[in-house]
DNA sequence: CTAAGCAATAAGTATGACTTTTTGCTTATC
DNA sequence: GATAAGCAAAAAGTCATACTTATTGCTTAG
């Protein structure tokens, strides 16, 4: 990620606070960095900056650098959201699989009210896309597809907290096709799903909307537990 | 907040971009920073670095420091979600009810299937408590009782992304509060449902659990848009 | 007119000195 | 002996300066 050393090292170093090897309570010094890392006194610091930033530290006089209890880190930020991927998948998938089956609902019934004429005839040619590949088995181009399609939704719901998730959900499919669980054609009744929330939101009717995107996410989510579980 | 200069210079400099003063695209200077402020060339940059790690700006080589497009920004960071309720309360408040609308159900739902005796036991007390105060019409301790009622289902949902999110409803439901808005005693149907989720959260009932949830926040967040409006 | 090379610029890194706050210990007082 | 005042060490925080690296726009050669 950040090419120099800052971040390098901020990738090490937070990895390992993520993953637990620093126990929340525990304390870093600087000095104890720079002679670590063979860094200067100012990368280090500015490391532990981004680290308080993320509130995975916090620096106290005469004590040291001291690693924050687990609830008191901001599990929001996509630096520690990809750190918990990497330390502990299946405990963090299944945190964002509930967290989005909790927003993308809310989302499409938003987009249902606001989205753009732009917005949904490009969800409707998604749908459309969807159903094509599908036929055609071609998961690859299904797949993006579908990523495009939840993008948009949470785009076009006009709340910049909503569309920030995108990333969160583009993972969450990803992982499970790459997972190998997904058959060689779709779930017919998923495609389905995709094609009644794009014409509900074209409609303007926020209820199906938000009630067939409930059914898909209730879908996806028992799939991603289940997967979870091998 | 932090309370060296670091933290000073940060208040200032992040309230300035999440306001708009530094239209994105547009690029600050190190150097100019150091002018302004009267600060190090250590703290302007740790404070560039804490800004790079909430996403409001990018550093460049032979460029600058960057101001990025507000929807690359991480509207999740607590921090920032400040800066923008002082820069734009209504918009942000709008944004963050939303937010709550869809994740407090599915929490409730959540604590329903996972919460631990020692939670649903003081879930039912405060209900209880809620009960009295309102009847009571001591709304200050009213509103004690709601925020804690509401931070302990987020807590006891066992998503730690949920959790986190007990700043932005108690933001939400003080404000409601604070702005008169609330006649002397709270709405009965709004007590009763908050009795009704604690006893379906210690009955394990999530279906009516989300169910009476998504009544409460309904109503909420109509409330609160209406208050927006004056 | 394109491509190669060059120089200026601003971020990034390194180093060392100095300041401030906290904390634990020591000492004086009741 | 318990409590409070004062002292000293430790580590983060701040400052000043010098040096490195990558980028970009311009200039020049083919």
């Amino acid at each position: 990620m950040g090419g120099g050393l800052h971040g390098k090292v901020l990738e090490v170093l937070g990895q390992e606070i993520a993953a637990g090897t620093h126990a929340p309570g525990s304390v870093l010094r600087i000095e104890q960095l720079e002679e670590r890392f063979g860094i200067s006194r100012s990368v280090a610091r500015e490391v532990v900056r981004t680290l308080a930033s993320i509130r995975l530290v916090v620096g106290r006089k005469r004590v040291g650098i001291v690693v924050r209890p687990r609830e008191e880190w901001n599990s929001f930020d996509p630096v520690l959201i990809r750190w918990r991927l990497a330390a502990d998948r299946s405990a963090e998938l299944k945190t964002l699989a509930e967290l989005r089956t909790a927003v993308e609902p809310v989302a499409a019934a938003a987009a249902a009210d606001r989205a753009e004429d732009d917005h949904v005839a490009r969800l409707v040619a998604l749908s459309e896309r969807m159903v094509a590949t599908s036929r055609a088995g071609d998961l690859d181009a299904f797949m993006d597809a579908d990523v495009e399609f939840h993008r948009l939704i949470l785009t076009a719901s006009g709340n910049e907290m909503f569309a920030q998730l995108h990333e969160v959900v583009e993972e969450l499919l990803r992982w499970r096709a790459g997972h190998g669980l997904m058959p060689v054609h779709p779930r017919p009744v998923a495609v389905r799903l995709h094609c009644e929330i794009a014409e509900c939101i074209r409609a303007g009717d926020k209820v199906r909307a938000e009630w067939a995107m409930r059914e898909l996410v209730a879908e996806a989510l028992e799939g991603t537990l289940e997967g979870l579980d091998s």
